[in-house]
DNA sequence: TTATAAAAAGATTTGAATATCCGAATTCAT
DNA sequence: ATGAATTCGGATATTCAAATCTTTTTATAA
């Protein structure tokens, strides 16, 4: 369904979610080590979340990265758009060519159609805020 | 969401259901050329829905695949389990570690819950001989 | 019984996603 | 100013799914 990247992006973000804002910038180091993820791998992801507005970073000593916005406006839709682009929400799901034409949609299309309207609203409906809120009142400690 | 090598399995089942019963056996060269697949990567597909029983094979002149058992009777989650396996079905969105450990489910375990059943009940109501039937009653020429 | 047509099986190649590396640019602190 | 810490950008390496190639096995038909 996601690809790795995007995966990686999702819970960086979260991860900077659940530190902001009482902290204003995290390293790639932290964020990495933390979230046991390839740190090189992940500087490139969260460099093109950046580019893309969903962060702000910032070079030199105490450099690091920052939501772009308030969490509870950057949905999950967002960044996955970002990351893999939109070809989940588009797609054929068998990837029949004639599904994009008039009169021939794939035997699965209509079927298709609501669950992937509800996997779209799913991403859609889910912001950084209120799944840092959830994390943060799990009993247990979250290892994300 | 599903590897091509599902797409491909499924388009061909569908290919079989689609002339079946009146035709009882047809070569990789037909189904590949039909669809549109490369056929020695099919050839490899269908090897494995051979030897999982999904499919019948027999070698030599007017050898060739056909169905296994009645279109009405196979699903395509059956088809997707042989050759993706059980992944999409019980995989964590986000690939957290933590997330089959008691306590920590991610931040979307339970929202993505829902609509993973969505997924599974969808691959599990379509069955090969409801989906051909579709693909007959439409008004195009359909080309798979 | 031999030639042929097909699938089976295994080895290899390709290509895209994943991951790493390194030099350049930027910023901060001294 | 200088050095150190950090991200940036481009180039490179690795891995795995996807695709291909080659040889073997089996079945059919002449």
């Amino acid at each position: 369904m996601l690809s790795n990247t995007s995966k990686y992006a999702i819970r960086a973000m979260i991860y900077l979610a659940l530190h902001t804002p009482s902290v204003k910038k995290i390293g790639i180091k932290q964020i990495s080590g933390e979230l046991d993820l390839p740190a090189p791998f992940l500087a490139k992801i969260l460099q093109v979340l950046a580019k893309n507005k969903l962060l702000n970073s910032s070079k030199g000593p105490n450099g690091g990265f920052s939501l772009a916005k308030d969490a509870s406006k950057i949905t999950l839709y967002e960044i996955i758009r970002v990351i893999d682009g939109n070809d989940i929400f588009d797609q054929c799901l068998i990837s029949m060519r004639t599904c994009y034409e008039e009169g021939t949609p794939c035997p699965m299309h209509f079927r298709y159609e609501s669950v992937r309207n509800e996997i779209k609203k799913m991403f859609q409906e889910q912001n950084l805020g209120g799944l840092a809120e959830d994390i943060k009142s799990q009993e247990k400690i979250f290892a994300l």
